[in-house]
DNA sequence: GAGTGGTCTAGACCACGAG
DNA sequence: TCGTGGTCTAGACCACTCA
């Protein structure tokens, strides 16, 4: 039952008879319109919600989300988009604060724990919805960073960090899916039920020190990552 | 209530005082002792089946599930497992079929619509446990492959492809979080409500022709996947 | 205060698994 | 057949939003 009543909707926001933005009718409404019960009803809405489809806000009602465009993160460390989106609905909200290596972080780093670390804590927005949370961190020796409160994209923080860090050797990338924590969830405004990325970033510099750790979450209905490995058949370097 | 009586049911998991494979109480047992009603016992333990803790067999029981060992995909196409894992206890299934190139497929492999493909469906066990899915396209002129319907791992997959195939150029991964679908969910045992990490893998081989493309299904709660770009400093080649 | 979604209750009925 | 989980009902009560 729960899954005929999402197949409908589903179709009635795949073909446009209902737009993006539009509020669906109230979950009482919708109850009675197909004969079932509040929860039955709810459970629908919970399928749709897990595809990306609706947003529920509560107190306002149930709205078809708007499609956003696609979100492709770059190996090696950059941001994406696969279409032309605007410049200027771009935007990436950064806050900096000292902290120090704690449990996981001073290993990913190789430092001692608890010495000094720059955290980075980055929100990338299109027009007003949050597409990605990252959060680089860095050993207060090697960069001294500085960056704005908000600057115009990606590019930009990725331009801060190469500049004040050393010159890089390799980025090692642990991508996993998971369901996001609440505080994730809530971040990015998506449902609980929704597949996130979670992508766990190393970079060494050329001296051997791990120069950055970065934690990036990414919303799983509209980005995804993007590898390419070069296979050498001639000679073969140590590529792990 | 769902979160605190899932809290208290997963600390007796991790604790250990319920034990792998072991059954829980019936739900109405729970429900009485932690004086809720069915629904929502059933949605505190739907929280722990979406973390991949407990397993629901319906007619049998809530299981805790045993903690099975990670998997790791390697970017440019090799499976690996973290820890020492007893190597009897691995195999992959393998089927081959004979299809034809079917729209994105087509596209992905850069070739004719309805040309003539191999198939690889590919099963990954641990066990008797399901960690991994994998389907493989090869251009049926390129690679005249045949494979046992059991092999004992994924390097024999690999070494399989690798001598049937051409020389690889580069390897372009996307790497995707969502949901499983119900099959892919039935395949791999795992609950609808756990992500999954979808990798689909295009190589090129080194006439420019693309070589093989794979779609990769991982359990989201034991699988993720590692990258290593390195970062040409002195000359620079066309990474991309 | 009216209308919305969020959560929970108590219980019915069905489907599956094992003896 | 019995005990299990799977699904649905009808309705209560609370929290949030907005006029």
């Amino acid at each position: 039952m729960r899954y005929s009543i999402a197949d409908d909707l589903r179709a009635r926001i795949i073909t446009g008879r209902l737009k993006p933005d539009e509020r669906l009718p109230s979950e009482a409404k919708l109850a009675a319109h197909y004969r079932v019960s509040t929860p039955t009803l709810r459970n629908a809405l919970a399928v749709l919600q897990g595809e990306g489809l609706i947003e529920k806000i509560h107190g306002k009602g149930n709205f078809v989300r708007r499609q956003l465009h696609q979100l492709t993160y770059v190996g090696g460390g950059h941001m994406a988009f696969d279409r032309e989106v605007p410049r200027a609905s771009l935007r990436v909200t950064v806050r900096m604060t000292n902290t120090r290596a704690r449990g996981s972080l001073a290993s990913l780093l190789k430092v001692p724990l608890h010495s000094p670390l720059s955290e980075l804590l980055c929100v990338g927005y299109e027009g007003e919805s949050p597409h990605s949370l990252m959060r680089v961190y860095v050993p207060r020796d090697l960069a001294p960073i500085t960056l704005q409160a908000e600057v115009p994209c990606w590019g930009s923080v990725e331009a801060a960090l190469a500049e004040a860090r050393p010159a890089l050797a390799d980025t090692q990338e642990t991508v996993a899916a998971r369901l996001p924590t609440r505080s994730e969830a809530a971040a990015l405004r998506i449902s609980t039920a929704l597949a996130i990325l979670a992508i766990t970033r190393v970079s060494t510099g050329i001296t051997g020190r791990v120069a950055e750790a970065a934690h990036l979450v990414l919303a799983g209905d509209r980005a995804n990552a993007l590898f390419t490995t070069l296979h050498m058949t001639r000679e073969r370097p140590a590529q792990r």
